[in-house]
DNA sequence: TTCCTTTATCTTGACGTCAAGATATATGGA
DNA sequence: TCCATATATCTTGACGTCAAGATAAAGGAA
């Protein structure tokens, strides 16, 4: 039982490392899985806030209080979407795009940094043995 | 990079597994832990909120407010500590006695389910790196 | 055209959490 | 005895999240 255990003390400690380079430069959790999303998307660097649900998983509500924040913070823009009267275009600012191409660099580094506890036999072992325990979990599908 | 994707996913689902125990007897995870706690600690299944503030790690607030939930369910009760004013001494009730004591049992049961995707060698593995990349971690003491 | 249904987004209300501050009671010393 | 300090717990305010409901505009059928 001590794996769930583990588990679970492994990914906070991971979720602590993390977070703490997103305060380091003033965001959250939340507001970096937005702009990183934003980012990833290429130019022009804008998406609806249905594409930025469905890319984060989160409902609507919470993507409007997210959006709300980094609007006031200047790091997004909404503008109205001139295709569709009921939906808009979230778009990076210049601010917000500096901002997350930083803190993406730094969260990247950030990562080698955390696995490099490990090494490359090591990692690919657990990799395999993450790999299948999901796999009992997520594609659960049961075929036509 | 595919290890740190895997453990957070992998820590989702564990956690959702645990939530739909917790859900169906009218449990949270906030409300399993306190319960939980007190049980673990033995008749006469009384401790001040101090104390489970302690075991659970949750800031005084936090546990105000689990605590005022808990009492408003009738699953636990505060009554005020003879020996220091200050303090009062959290008991679980009757009720709230049979309720954690039947969840504990389930929650175990789910525990064994969610790990028997895993052989005894691969869980003994698995566990072996855990502990070795989490040893990196905490206890990072520098001595003296 | 007019209206019904669908879709996009925002609003509301309820949780859960934390940090910081407010209260009330203990405690030890002058 | 009286007070300064420490401790136990609760309160407040700010986040972040979700479910469910409210709006407003788009689209298609009659």
């Amino acid at each position: 039982m001590g794996v769930l255990g583990r588990l679970k003390r492994l990914h906070d400690q991971v979720a602590a490392r993390h977070e703490a380079v997103y305060q380091a430069n003033g965001l959250t959790a939340a507001s970096f899985d937005v702009l990183a999303t934003l980012r990833r998307s290429g130019a022009p660097y804008a998406l609806s806030p249905s594409e930025l649900i469905a890319w984060t998983m989160v409902t609507s509500g919470t993507m409007t209080n997210r959006l709300d924040r980094l609007a006031a913070a200047g790091l997004v823009e909404r503008k109205p979407n001139p295709e569709d009267g009921r939906g808009s275009v979230v778009a990076l600012t210049p601010l917000g795009f500096d901002l997350i191409d930083r803190v993406v660099t730094a969260h990247v580094a950030n990562q080698h940094e955390i696995l490099s506890a490990l090494g490359a036999e090591e990692r690919a072992a657990l990799d395999g043995l993450l790999r299948q325990w999901l796999g009992t979990f997520e594609a659960p599908e049961g075929g036509a």
